[in-house]
RNA sequence: GGGGAAGUGGCGGAAUUGGCAUACGCGCAUGACUUAGGAUCAUGUGGUUCACACCUUGCGGGUUCGAGUCCCGCCUUCCCCA
């Protein structure tokens, strides 16, 4: 058994480049199988694999791999989203060219990929930022321009004026560029959008998808579909404001008006009076951003413009002000203010000291406007509503409220104001000012305006020979052989030097993966006539709003640009029903997993000495020593090391109470198990469980795993240790069970020599417990359960390591029990499953054999315990026939010492039988 | 403030439709083998108790023969939105 100990290294060296000479995974269309497309998110490239992407990863290929061995034929590819900001500031500063930063990357990454022993099909890896790839990209948003799904429109964006360069929202710390701490403010510009919300009812629709509630969800609240009215108001001189409104009922209520700071008309009814004081508002407006000015409990700041409006439902005469808390992208960028009916409205009335009207007066109460304390936004009768005195109006919506359906079709019918619909979602815009992304294929004439690139012209490439500034600003808007071309009409004109947001990037992926090299198209219809749609898509939660949106919008718009009009055309030559297709729908089921989250630590223990004290808080310590525990006396500070900074280590000395020691240069370090004297920044301080990140120290590197226990215990660890939609800490000394588990099944397999004729009981027994894991880890993989599947095979292992003990299975029964338990693994523990099939004789190779067939008679038991409850609680159990009926059962109840003691000599007042049923024994339930 | 998820041993976590709570694993304890043990093997391990027995799924109620699971009210943590 000693030449023969299990080496993960070299099994699954030799395993992952047979498997790859052998191409095993490339994943070809074939049409007499049933197709799975399984996919998952692809990553950044950003330099090296983290556990979290083989906690993301390495399951959803069991599950891919359970898949296949089900039967299905199964497309499960790789690639990189490619482009984005860190490779630009690794440019910038390092000096290093984003594609050369990039492609070393992917390099990187995909060796380390490698080592999962994934089934990725390599052949099919698409990266984003190759020319090949975003040249359809850039194909795409010609097509959304030509059908006018993308336009030019005006957006605030975060300017940084010391930079003049756009941040991206997440590059802004209080309202200061994170990097360089510059300002940042905000400003309106013109910028590239698609039409995001013409699909937003669609997209509220997830009837035939199998996606997580949760996310469904946050997207219904992303969407923020509302309904209600568009009211048109008047200014004295007759300029036209429009409002949008969720509360037409309210209208009357109506005392003043506020405008965004950056409305249009903000600038021409302004009076001289009021001028400067306006002024000085937007600029300042212009500080803080979106997520500040609408913060809820902020103080409400504005301005009055001087000028006034007419109330059209009342023709009352009211102050027009702006404030920050209305934003010029929702809605009309202008709100009627309704002080008594909204929050918001009324912080502003009072502080300024504004009309508030009660128009909504609940029942059983009598607010007044001078009076109320707080807005009152619910349900009540309207009252100073001129012709709607005594409308009920209720908490519903829309048009289900008596109230605003009464006032919508009264504006209507005087053309005051219609019914309208709005939606939270913004149009998406895709213009980013930066050099590493998808250049936006439009070229701007003389005359200002703009004409997209020659399909024949595509891709319009980024230049290599570029010069990063270190203001961030896009070395495009500099380069004139990029920006200098000429139009259709062969005259001078310009690029556009914005590029794509990356979120377009990955909008698309998994229809390049279906073709990486066709040219005729983004994808071959030949390809996704078989493999579309996407049948489980995982990943992060994360992703949830954002890029998942994105996904579902792109692929409705592509159906609706008839994209897919060939596609399912052969469909349906192979008699395939293309209704899938025509949802319009990326992924028809959806799984997120978790996070796993660095290990807690505890700090050292030490005792630190020293002669000089500041206060008696601080001690400049000659002697640091690590204990193994704290002694109950000592001169100096004792405690376990919190956090350490240099030389500087902060105790806690118990109860959270701390001390700073600060260790001297030439002070004595000792910890005990190293020679002679440590250094200070051996000293370990506590962590706790944390997202994992660099600077906490606390990052777990799958390469060191691999390297220590193989790739096939990594994986099975990942899935074992978590639950894997939750995450969790990373657990290094729980993965020992795993090592455990995987050394036993090695050594049962590889050393066990079973005995040639063996007893039918004893194999009995093994046939019925694998037959009970084949249906556990069958039932887990379907759920994403991985840990109960693992589990299940661990208790396997248990059972058959007693079994081999007492060697009473015969050779051909173990043979079998060991070629379903490798079965069963494969998914889990690709290398190690191949190995020892391969080693029990079994032909090449196991991922291709087929899933152990469930066979309930075979997992049945014999006998079974019959649970006596009495008055619910478990008073006996009786061994039974499995099979056994309630008579029967009623019978062995009331035979039963424990039931007659409770029932003293009278009869029960009720019995309720339990069958058996899904694996769990029969009850009997005796109420006394 | 709004929305969502979750709270189960010392720890990670199991538990179809309400039906033996704590599977599986870590850790721990005892023993064996060993020059040694941070290896391996065996046994044990929710709590209180000598035991019988009782208690136990964040807290308090409720429904039910029976509640981790359903209902009502609290508390705490995390995530998203504002």
């Amino acid at each position: 058994m000693t030449d023969n100990k299990y080496n993960p290294q070299s099994v699954e060296a030799k395993w992952q480049s047979r498997w790859e000479t052998d191409k095993l995974y490339r994943s070809r269309v074939d049409w007499s199988k049933p197709k799975h497309y399984a996919l998952t998110m692809l990553p950044y490239p950003s330099g090296d694999l983290h556990i979290g992407h083989w906690y993301a990863m390495t399951p959803s290929d069991a599950r891919a791999r359970y898949m296949r061995m089900r039967g299905y034929n199964v497309l499960f590819p790789m690639g990189f989203d490619a482009f984005g900001l860190p490779a630009e500031n690794a440019a910038i500063q390092r000096n290093i060219h984003p594609m050369k930063w990039t492609y070393s990357n992917i390099e990187r990454m995909r060796r380390q990929m490698r080592s999962m022993g994934a089934m990725f099909d390599w052949e099919r890896e698409v990266a984003s930022c190759d020319p090949d790839y975003y040249k359809w990209t850039q194909w795409f948003f010609k097509r959304f321009y030509e059908a006018n799904l993308a336009y030019r429109g005006e957006a605030m964006v975060n300017w940084s004026p010391t930079l003049q360069t756009v941040l991206a929202n997440e590059q802004v710390i209080d309202g200061k560029d994170e990097r360089t701490g510059q300002p940042v403010i905000q400003k309106m510009m013109t910028q590239w959008f698609f039409r995001y919300t013409r699909y937003a009812d669609e997209m509220l629709d997830f009837s035939q998808l199998d996606w997580p509630e949760p996310i469904r969800i946050m997207q219904t609240n992303w969407i923020g579909k509302s309904e209600g009215a568009r009211v048109f108001f008047h200014t004295e001189r007759g300029d036209a404001i429009e409002v949008y409104t969720t509360r037409p009922d309210t209208l009357w209520g109506a005392t003043f008006m506020v405008l965004s700071p950056e409305h249009g008309l903000v600038k021409k009814i302004t009076t001289d009076a009021q001028r400067a004081a306006v002024e000085a508002y937007v600029a300042q407006a212009a500080r803080f951003t979106e997520i500040e000015r609408t913060a809820e409990g902020r103080e409400k700041t504005g301005v009055f413009t001087g000028a006034y409006a007419i109330n059209p439902v009342n023709e009352e005469r009211i102050p027009i002000w702006i404030a920050d808390y209305v934003m010029i992208n929702y809605g009309t960028g202008a709100i009627m203010a309704v002080p008594a009916h909204d929050e918001r409205d009324f912080a502003f009335a009072r502080k300024f000291g504004l009309k508030v009207r009660v128009v909504i007066q609940p029942e059983g109460q009598s607010l007044d406007g001078d009076t109320m304390p707080e807005a009152w936004p619910h349900e009540g009768v309207m009252v100073n509503s001129g012709p709607f005195n005594g409308t009920p109006a209720t908490r519903e919506k829309g048009r289900k409220n008596p109230a605003i359906n009464a006032v919508i079709d009264w504006l209507q019918e005087r053309g005051i104001g219609r019914e309208a619909i709005n939606y939270r979602l913004r149009d998406w815009l895709i213009s980013r000012q930066r050099y590493w992304g998808a250049p936006i294929p439009m070229i701007r004439k003389q005359d200002g305006s703009y004409e997209p690139v020659p399909e024949s012209a595509l891709p319009v490439e980024l230049p290599d020979d570029v010069e990063f500034l270190p203001t961030g600003q896009s070395p495009l808007q500099l380069h004139a052989g990029f920006l200098n071309t000429t139009d259709s009409a062969g005259q001078p004109a310009t690029r556009e030097t914005d590029t794509m947001d990356t979120f377009m990037c990955s909008s698309w992926y998994w229809f390049r993966y279906l073709s990486p090299n066709y040219t005729q198209g983004p994808f071959d219809p030949e390809e996704a006539a078989y493999w579309l749609p996407v049948d489980v898509y995982t990943g992060g939660a994360e992703h949830a709003t954002m890029h998942l949106l994105y996904a579902r919008w792109f692929t409705k718009a592509m159906r609706d640009l008839g994209m897919f009009e060939e596609t399912m055309d052969i469909m349906q030559a192979h008699g395939r029903d293309p209704q899938e297709l025509m949802l319009g729908e990326p992924m028809l089921k959806l799984r997120n997993q978790g996070q796993v989250l660095g290990e807690e630590r505890k700090g050292h223990l030490i005792v630190a000495t020293g002669n000089r004290w500041e206060g008696d808080q601080k001690l400049f310590a000659n002697r640091v020593e690590v204990v193994e525990e704290l002694p109950e006396e000592h001169e100096g500070i004792a405690g376990e090391i919190v956090k350490r900074t240099e030389n500087i280590v902060t105790v806690n000395i118990g109860d959270g109470e701390l001390r700073t020691v600060e260790v001297l240069p030439d002070a004595e370090v000792i910890i005990p198990g190293m020679e002679g004297k440590a250094r200070v920044d051996q000293l370990k301080h506590h962590l706790d469980i944390q997202r994992m990140s660099k600077s906490k120290g606390n990052v777990v590197n799958p390469d060191d795993w691999v390297a220590k226990y193989g790739a096939d215990t990594v994986r099975a660890y990942l899935m074992f240790g978590f639950d894997w939609q939750k995450g969790g800490p990373w657990d290094s000394k729980g993965i020992q069970g795993v090592v455990r588990w995987i050394n036993d099944v090695w050594d049962m397999v590889t050393g066990y020599v079973p005995p040639a004729e063996g007893d039918a009981e004893a194999e009995r027994v093994a046939e019925r417990r694998v037959h009970q894991t084949i249906k556990k880890v069958t039932d887990s993989l379907e759920q994403f359960s991985f840990n109960t599947a693992v589990a299940a095979l661990m208790g396997l292992r248990n059972e058959l390591k007693t079994a081999t003990r007492e060697g009473r299975i015969g050779a051909a029964a173990w043979r079998e029990t060991v070629r379903q338990m490798l079965l069963l693994m494969a998914p889990i523990s690709p290398h190690i499953s191949e190995e020892l099939w391969a080693q029990q004789g079994h032909p090449y190779s196991i991922h291709q054999q087929e899933w152990p067939g469930y066979d309930a008679a075979k997992a049945a038991e014999d006998t079974v315990m019959l649970v006596v409850q009495i008055n619910g609680k478990v008073r006996d159990r009786i061994e039974v026939p499995a099979d056994i009926d309630e008579a029967a059962a009623r019978e062995a109840t009331l035979a039963s010492a424990a039931v007659q003691k409770a029932l003293n000599g009278g009869q029960p007042k009720k019995l309720i039988f339990i069958p058996a049923r899904g694996g769990q024994e029969p009850k009997m339930s005796v109420v006394v």
